[in-house]
RNA sequence: GGGGUUGUAGCUCAACUGGACAGAGCGACGGUUUCCUAAACCGUAGGUUGCGAGUUCGAUUCUCGCCAGCCCCA
């Protein structure tokens, strides 16, 4: 029996006809305080009229005292809890043989679409996007785990006034070699060569640049085979990165997917009464929510964002009939989302929306802008992180595979170990950490249990000593008690669509098991000490390599 | 001007959503390799959680007011 159903059924026997489903079970802060810790009773005083440690006291009177050694009321009246030892073997031996490292089932038969990366085509990816790609992959794989079906979908920039500059300057700017071998790097040369001349004083080009933009929206033959090859070589492009980070995805329905709707959008958003005229353009008022006005239509007949976003949405719906759409942007679109989920949820739509807004990277304090000149390409930091961690990799034998596991994991850490909330300020030195709270650690510790395991699988077992019966050391206990909380790790990391959580997560574990390695011995313990440790440490290595999985970091057996 | 967000050790970040003495990493200082991988482990130092009120048994967390930074909107 799980825990926590313990405490709430002797919280209802001891309190009949209350509701106690929000009675938690935590951790123990301190560990002189005991395994487990309730501090609900607390909460309770004032609805029963009673002091709280009394309430404590007959909830413990009420307590079905079979998992526990202790039970302990302390302080103003914390239900302190010791588990026996029976329990914790029970327990562990159950997360072993629970499938997917005992992770709830709770997404089943339900979908998710998760809209994430969503880079600009035509333009190289650079280190302002692996904060989506990243997040947004970990969250993929999350709810994969909880048992979502999962539509990863990317929303590339993939139409707008750029593809007139662009054409112009493929069909000008660029060699003929160029044009044969074209990639990402000459579009977005071209581009930049294109916009210089489109500034230019007379506005000849300027004017060339928008005739052929208005030719691809009606639809030429020429530039939208055009359109499209940009479209093909970025994606291209963008999924050899994504193949690095260990990211795919389902769909690639960019912006210009949604182009037909929008005119049926505005249609309904007239229809139901939420959109009016004001200068020309056509609005939706929303200042009763302080959310100010959301432009669905321009005064010169163009759409924006939101009105694309609810073309989106309604296609979602149509195609997936989600219970929920993710979306993992950067924190400065935060307005634009609440305006344009406050919209759909009055055109009817229930599915629930959820923006996860992340920091901005920044590089040395400054936006990351190629204004700036600090844009780092994505390609050339990962490419920096593999020559780093080979430098150390080879020392130790380690090859060229070995090192892209490691450095591409130390990247992906350090974003995802910090709340998404967090701006980061882009530091070499940081990002490729290869010690202390990093991915590394994470994989050290588990190529070093995995080494374990394989020694143990080749020395037999020592003869059985009785006087080696005693019960399980502190460190034993810590580790066990550690392992426990994986599930719920994985599930608050979900609720609060916090990858770090889970990251933070591992890391604790990752500590824990190493100071156990370091205090314990497995392999020379007698039995049945050795066995009952090697199946600790079976499990860690199992849950660990769940853990980073999630994660979308590679777990190398050797380092 | 209006709104949002952040402020925690020298630096970078946590703190399971209101719980016990605010924890890690880096950096500093000191210790541990005839022993399962030292990318590790153990210890020491380091704090008025931006400031000031309030709510209550209890506040880094909730409310209000300032201060500072960043972002969004007209």
């Amino acid at each position: 029996m799980k825990l926590e159903d313990t405490i709430r059924s002797a919280f209802e026997k001891a309190f009949p006809g209350e509701d106690f489903s929000f009675v938690r079970v935590v951790p123990a802060t301190d560990a002189k305080f005991g395994d487990y810790q309730c501090n609900d009773a607390l909460k309770l005083a004032k609805k029963f009229g009673m002091k709280p440690r009394d309430i404590a006291s007959k909830v413990a009177a009420a307590l079905d005292n079979e998992c526990f050694e202790k039970v302990e009321i302390a302080g103003p009246g914390f239900l302190n809890l010791t588990v026996g030892e029976k329990w914790l073997a029970q327990s562990v031996a159950a997360l072993d043989a629970a499938s997917e490292c005992g992770i709830p089932q709770q997404g089943a038969g339900k979908t998710v679409v998760i809209d994430y990366s969503s880079p600009n085509a035509a333009k190289q990816m650079h280190i302002g996007h692996i904060r989506s790609t990243v997040i947004g992959g970990a969250l993929d794989r999350i709810f994969r785990a909880l048992g979502y079906n999962v539509v990863a979908d990317n929303h590339l920039g993939d139409w707008g006034t750029q593809f007139g500059i662009l054409i112009k300057g493929y069909r000008e700017c660029l060699t003929q070699e160029e044009r044969d071998n074209l990639s990402v790097a000459n579009l977005e040369k071209c581009y930049v060569l294109s916009a210089a001349k489109a500034k230019e004083e007379d506005g000849e080009w300027k004017d060339a640049c928008k005739a052929e933009l208005v030719k691809l929206q009606q639809g030429d033959a020429e530039n939208l085979a055009l359109w499209k090859k940009f479209i093909d070589i970025s994606i291209c492009e963008f999924e050899r990165m994504y193949a690095k980070l260990g990211v795919k995805f389902d769909t690639y329905r960019g912006e210009s997917y949604y182009n037909a709707m929008m005119p049926g959008v505005v249609e309904k958003l007239l229809k139901a009464g939420l959109a009016e005229e004001s200068e020309g353009a056509l609005v939706v008022k929303l200042e009763e929510e302080n959310l100010g006005v959301a432009i669905v239509r321009k005064s010169d007949g163009g759409y924006n964002y939101t009105t694309s976003d609810l073309a989106c949405v309604e296609s979602r719906v149509a195609d997936y009939n989600p219970e929920r759409i993710i979306y993992v942007t950067d924190d400065r679109q935060k307005l634009h989302f609440a305006q344009f989920f406050s919209i759909a949820a009055k055109m009817g739509y229930t599915v629930k929306l959820v923006h996860v807004p992340f920091g901005l990277m920044s590089f040395k304090g400054k936006a990351i802008s190629t204004r700036e000149g600090n844009l780092i390409k994505l390609d050339d930091l990962l490419s920096e992180a593999v020559r780093r961690s080979y430098e150390i990799v080879k020392e130790r034998g380690g090859d060229e595979h070995l090192a892209e596991q490691i450095g591409i994991g130390a990247v992906k850490y350090t974003d995802l170990s910090h709340d998404p909330a967090t701006a980061i300020d882009f530091d070499w030195d940081k990002a490729l950490a290869l010690d202390g709270n990093s991915g590394p650690y994470l994989q050290y510790a588990h190529a070093r249990v995995c080494s374990l395991l394989a020694k143990a699988a080749q020395s037999p077992a020592g003869s059985p000593d009785d006087s080696a019966t005693e019960a399980p050391g502190a460190f034993d206990k810590r580790l066990a008690l550690q392992l426990l909380e994986f599930p719920g790790a994985v599930v608050r990391a979900a609720e609060a669509y916090k990858p770090s959580i889970l990251a933070d997560y591992l890391y604790q574990t990752a500590q824990v098991y190493s100071s156990f390695y370091q205090n314990t011995s497995v392999l020379k313990s007698p039995e049945p000490v050795r066995s009952r440790r090697l199946a600790l440490c079976a499990l860690f290595a199992k849950i660990l390599a769940k853990g980073l999985d999630l994660l979308g970091i590679e777990a190398p057996e050797r380092i």
